[in-house]
DNA sequence: CCGTGATGCTAATGCGCATGAGCAGGCCGG
DNA sequence: CCGGCCTGCTCATGCGCATTAGCATCACGG
């Protein structure tokens, strides 16, 4: 279908170049701003040509410009799931208030690839027509992302940002710092006491968890070799966590880091059906932030989600940006995370009386 | 900034007619699967051709396929606000799940415009550097709309579909049926034995306050007139509805609509303090959906958010479609409201011990 | 009056693809 | 044995834009 016989609406840059009385390249040049030495436009022109422009609502189409070689200030956004529904909405929203207000600051705008048909509750980001070229770079969200995706991406020389650690060679990110923040708790913990730590953590090998288990581990260890014990518990994803309640009991410790603040949620009804009081005799550490408000609020990492969406932005904009050349450093920014005190930590119960 | 110095790891039809011996045309035709009496391709250089497209992982530019054929595939969202922080979320995110789903249905991209700046805490629709002809087409969003910006829109030939009934001329719209909705809660009412009616409404001249408006006029008109009186109230935008729950009592009525689902609440608490109980005493009526859950079940409307989002962008497909044309009728969509129950909707107290 | 450099623009090209026109060769009917 | 038709492709072109090379004009110094 050529575009021949649908209405022509469009205005080029060829029908501004007569209305003014110039040549296209003088137009393009001028849309474009170019006052290289090579090709100069003295003021009067210019000026003739930008009130052409403007009467004519000029637009550049995106797809000519970037088979051109131009920028669209165009920037897509690639989420893995879809970003409205219901479910995944608490998730996504706030990443996206942030990338929407920083765009609006950059002046971009924000091309949603919702034309990525979904498969098992997951987009495709390679799928045979994604129009991932029309934007000048794109944003990747989702809590987990396809290694062969993003290797395919960081060849295919489109520039692109990731929110998340990721650790893929070439991969730029905006990640929420869990490990400090974890392990800031871990030292909250062991400043109140607590000498015996469990840690229940999801069945995945995505680098947020990794993060969280390693910033456990490396404080534990830091702290000295005072530990009495720790027990690091992966979380089988089906059961409701029956097994690993009483592994945790059985490890006797006073305190419990949960990755999963569903898991949280879990283990605070398992706690109270034994009849373990919360934070009496167990204190329960949350290292994520739960979609919505919880009965018991939690002592737990929230990460820095509106922001970590507007720094991936700019970040971008950095890339796109032919000023700005930046090192393999300045590709991977770590934002720390805020952690919510709540009421989930105490001091351990035996050693309330000794403080 | 060309695109030549980045590196060249996409491979074009042309590569990929050299590999198979054949010319780029006959590429273009076998990816597209033309088979016209024009061009005919036997079986076997087509599967030759398939198979080093396979082999090389071919896939096409966007850019490139959108200059030669037209149209970009690419809607256009506005919202008169940014449509993601926390205050506006909950009523776009149901409007955008249903543009999201029905975007993926129909190969649909959507182009959020989050380079309008934003002033007084509403986008500009028109302003200077806007880029609205980068999409084929456009949906626009928004409690209130701007009419000055709708005619403008209207003639300026870019297609749109606007969310909510608009009259102005011109304007295609998808819209929930609050007329219907609110007669349809009048008839119950009346059929409860109500016969005193008072309605507040807000203090707007907006289509959609004008629609329940009708609705519960024509509906009494309708129903005889055994109504033994009914007060519409306006309500003054700043105050505390004090003035406006005085002449709720003064006037008798046993039951009252409230338009918005914010004023419901505070003529709830009015109620208590005054020690009126809610349905027994007065019935109350919600014709809108409040944001969050309500403390009160509400007996009330419920636009049909994610269907409105949907069908607004199936319409601006079919528009955009040139295969298709749609009468006057067919450009302005009404879609029925839920009813939702809810608690605070029974008979009149005076009428309870006759039934 | 000529050479030289600056000025102000335009012509030409290609990005990757879709598509209509058309060409070469084979086949068949007459 | 030739004309016409069918088959199987290719050629050429343009979509709208960015970019580079370079042309024409003019000012000015010598």
């Amino acid at each position: 279908m050529r575009r021949q016989d649908a209405p022509r609406v469009r205005i080029t840059q060829r029908q501004v170049a007569e209305l003014a009385g110039v040549s296209q390249s003088t137009v393009s040049l001028v849309v474009n701003g170019k006052a290289d030495a090579r090709s100069r436009i003295p003021r009067a022109t210019r000026e003739r040509v930008l009130r052409v422009l403007r009467e004519a609502e000029y637009v550049a189409d995106p797809a000519a410009r970037r088979l051109a070689g131009g920028m669209n200030r165009l920037v897509g956004v690639f989420t893995y799931e879809p970003a409205f529904p219901a479910a995944s909405r608490d998730f996504y929203a706030a990443l996206l208030t942030g990338i929407e207000h920083q765009a609006e600051q950059l002046g971009y705008d924000l091309l949603m690839f919702t034309s990525a048909p979904v498969t098992h509750g997951r987009r495709q980001l390679f799928h045979p027509a994604n129009r991932l070229r029309l934007a000048d770079g794109c944003l990747l969200l989702g809590l987990e992302m396809d290694d062969a995706d993003l290797e395919r991406l960081a060849t295919s020389g489109l520039p692109f940002v990731a929110v998340g650690r990721r650790e893929t060679p070439g991969v730029p990110y905006v990640a929420a710092d869990y490990a400090g923040a974890t392990a800031e708790l871990v030292g909250q913990a062991w400043d109140l006491g607590h000498r015996r730590f469990a840690m229940i953590h999801r069945d995945s090998s995505g680098e947020s968890v990794q993060d969280r288990l390693r910033g456990l581990i490396d404080e534990l260890s830091r702290r000295d070799r005072g530990a009495l014990g720790t027990a690091v518990i992966e979380a089988a994803s089906t059961t409701g966590l029956e097994k690993e309640w009483r592994r945790v009991r059985r490890a006797g410790a006073s305190v419990v880091f949960v990755e999963s603040p569903e898991h949280a949620l879990v283990v605070l009804d398992l706690a109270r059906r034994d009849g373990v009081c919360v934070p009496d005799e167990l204190s329960l550490v949350t290292l994520g932030d739960p979609a919505r408000a919880t009965p018991v609020e939690l002592t737990r990492i929230v990460p820095p989600r509106t922001r970590l969406g507007a720094e991936a932005l700019s970040l971008l904009g950095q890339i796109l940006d032919p000023q700005v050349h930046l090192s393999t450093d300045e590709l991977r920014v770590t934002l720390p995370c805020a952690i919510a005190p709540g009421a989930t930590l105490a001091g351990p119960a035996d050693e309330r009386p000794a403080t």
